[in-house]
RNA sequence: GUGCCCGUGGCUUAAUGGAUAAAGCAAUUGCCUUCUAAGCAGUGGAUUGCAGGUUCGAGUCCUGCCGGGCACACCA
């Protein structure tokens, strides 16, 4: 594994600077181009604590590196205090061959740390929808990403099969068998689950067990019907998963853990804290707190950690809360031995980020954190119009919805085009258009060009192989060629800043930064023939830029892999 | 009412506390005898919601407002 260039020269930079201000040290391109290909702002940060002027250190400084003549050219102090300089030619080139490399780009930024990623988690109660597909694809290219630079990730899967939701889910489940027989009687249960999936399920069930069921009494189906409808709304849940290529190693069931005694296990322990009493909750503030009634009910002491209120571990009928489960279940997690746990919630959670933190941070000693990635709303538009989502209207779009009409790569692409902390438009026909608006199009485009150039090389140059970058003379790119050169080899630093604030958007954004490029320079070639990748009357020149090519491409099919879709050679 | 997220050209967004805030769309002007014009090059368009604070330096961090979204159970 080579280290990349940019962190050749901060190692560098670093090692000048005393071990306490080595965080604040930054080393990246500098804003203008024209100002070099790297710039640090270390005299900035030195200033205070040698108490000279940001410039004057600066300038101290540049005449060091100036020494060093042989890694620093043209290096300036530039007005706050930046120090900016050129890598020099011939170090660039002999780092073009690494950008060759398979593992361009990979770095150990994990050290072999393991992190729980913990995603889509839905619960089995129907199929999952637009918001998952969002959550699924950013935890899923995060653990890939992550698995890239040297974590060792497994990817989670909570299922919540236990509690009252699944009691609702199996009684509206029975509704849909005894409708099989035309035995249904009275209304749909109250707060049940409507959706056709079940009709199809109560089917299956009829298939299976014939009229077994009917005619009973609750105590002899419910568990059964329980059961049954859970294991059937996973597999439909994973098989839309896989449709998208999402694939988690460990699914955990809630109920597993309940049976085990796992709650009470956690509880024991926190109690022993002192973090556990029995207590009133204040009454809510807000709308409408009518029904309220005070109980006297097991709490746990989150405030302790931040959160807002203690939260209800226990029901009054004496079953656990969803919440004490969790903690339960995230104790589990900690045992496990992760280094690290980031889990992916939709927006609507957002209220119970506190207490989860809370809950980890007092199981765990305050030796982990549960880093917890929001993830915003996706708003699904036909023809610019919003697609409301109505369970009732029956105008739910499912996941396998959007699969049926949208190919898998695009969706994952389009996924990410956005930051998750911001709400996310999803128009069924933008993103299936091939225009300059829609980025997987444009990025794709950039890629099949880049081989369609291949192909022509074998036209122009029968009987050449392609060359690889031993075989090229690299010294004959010229400065149009490099900068091409340098977006690519911008890479790895690319990939770290995207594992370090765990935002996997970034990784979409560098592709299509990376497209543009390769499509100005691709332009260049009609103005000026000079420019073109293919120089029939230049054979050796033509070899340095398909080995500058073939790096785009590595680059390309790297970030699509860690992205999780396909790159394209020919477009259709 | 409380907590969380967001607020950046007309629209959709980007930007580890760094330099003159960056792209796309829309508007507008050019470029197909050409390795794919499904693209490229240009022009106009911004007091980064408002007011303070922290510091060498703030779109970014802190405080208070304003506006939008989400959540505020013994549901999961």
């Amino acid at each position: 594994m080579q280290t990349p260039l940019f962190l050749r020269y901060k190692e560098f930079i670093e090692s000048c600077v005393d071990p306490d201000f080595r965080e604040m040290v930054l080393v990246e391109p500098p804003k203008e181009e024209a100002f070099g290909d790297f710039s640090t702002n270390i005299a900035m940060v030195l200033s205070k604590k040698l108490r000279r002027s940001p410039m004057e250190l600066a300038e101290d400084i540049c005449d060091k590196l100036r020494k060093k003549s042989d890694y620093f050219e043209k290096v300036e102090a530039k007005k706050p205090g930046f120090i900016n300089w050129f890598v020099p030619r011939d170090v660039f080139i002999d780092h073009i061959p690494d950008m060759l490399n398979k593992d361009f780009g990979k770095f150990d930024l994990g050290k072999g740390r393991s992190v729980n990623i913990e995603y889509v988690s839905a619960n089995p109660t129907g199929p999952i929808h637009a918001g998952h597909v969002r959550c699924a694809v950013s935890g899923d290219v995060l653990a890939r990403l992550l698995d890239f630079v040297g974590y060792g990730v497994t990817k989670e899967f909570y299922i919540n099969d236990a509690g009252k939701q699944v009691e609702i889910l199996a009684r509206s489940l029975y509704f849909r068998y005894l409708e099989q027989f035309g035995r249904a009687e009275g209304p749909f249960p109250d707060g049940g689950y409507p959706g056709e999936y079940l009709v199809d399920i109560a089917k299956k069930i009829v298939s299976e067990c014939g009229d077994r069921y009917t005619g009973r009494d609750e105590s002899e189906w419910l568990d059964f019907f329980k059961q049954f409808a859970i294991s059937g709304i996973m597999v439909d849940i994973k098989q839309d998963l896989d449709s998208l290529g999402v694939r988690h190693d460990v699914f955990s069931s809630e109920k597993k853990l309940i049976e085990d005694g796992a709650v009470e296990r956690v509880l024991d322990s926190l109690k022993n804290n002192g973090l556990i009493y029995e207590g009133i909750l204040p009454r809510p503030k807000g709308s409408d707190s009518e029904e309220w009634e005070e109980h006297e009910l097991l709490l746990f002491r989150s405030t302790a950690f931040g959160d807002d209120v203690d939260r209800p571990l226990q029901k009054s009928d004496g079953s656990w809360t969803y919440f004490a489960s969790d903690i339960a279940y995230h104790l589990d997690k900690i045992s496990r031995g992760f280094d690290e746990m980031v889990n992916f919630w939709g927006a609507d959670h957002g209220g119970y980020v506190k207490r989860m933190q809370a809950a980890v941070s007092a199981l765990s000693d305050g030796r982990l954190n549960l880093d917890v990635k929001l993830v915003q709303l996706v708003k699904l538009l036909e023809d610019g119009r919003e697609v409301k989502m109505s369970k009732r209207a029956g105008t739910f779009v499912t996941a396998k919805d959007i699969l049926d009409k949208v190919d898998r790569d695009v969706i994952r692409f389009i996924m990410l085009t956005r930051r998750d902390d911001v709400s996310l438009d999803f128009d069924f026909k933008k993103v299936v258009d091939q225009s300059r608006d829609n980025p997987v199009f444009y990025v794709q485009y950039a890629y099949a060009r880049s081989h369609s150039v291949m192909k022509l090389f074998q036209r122009v140059f029968p009987g050449k192989a392609i060359p690889n970058a031993r075989d090229a003379n690299l010294k004959l790119l010229d400065d149009g060629d490099i900068r091409l050169a340098k977006i690519i080899s911008d890479w790895p630093r690319q990939v770290i800043a995207a594992a370090r604030k765990r935002e996997p958007h970034r990784i979409a954004f560098f592709l299509c930064e990376t497209a543009a490029v390769f499509h100005s320079f691709w332009n260049q070639g009609k103005d000026n023939s000079l420019m073109r990748f293919i120089l029939p009357d230049d054979f050796d020149k033509t070899c340095a830029r398909l080995v500058l090519l073939r790096a785009m491409q590595n680059v390309v099919e790297s970030a699509f892999n860690i992205i999780g879709i396909t790159p394209v050679e020919e477009l259709r």
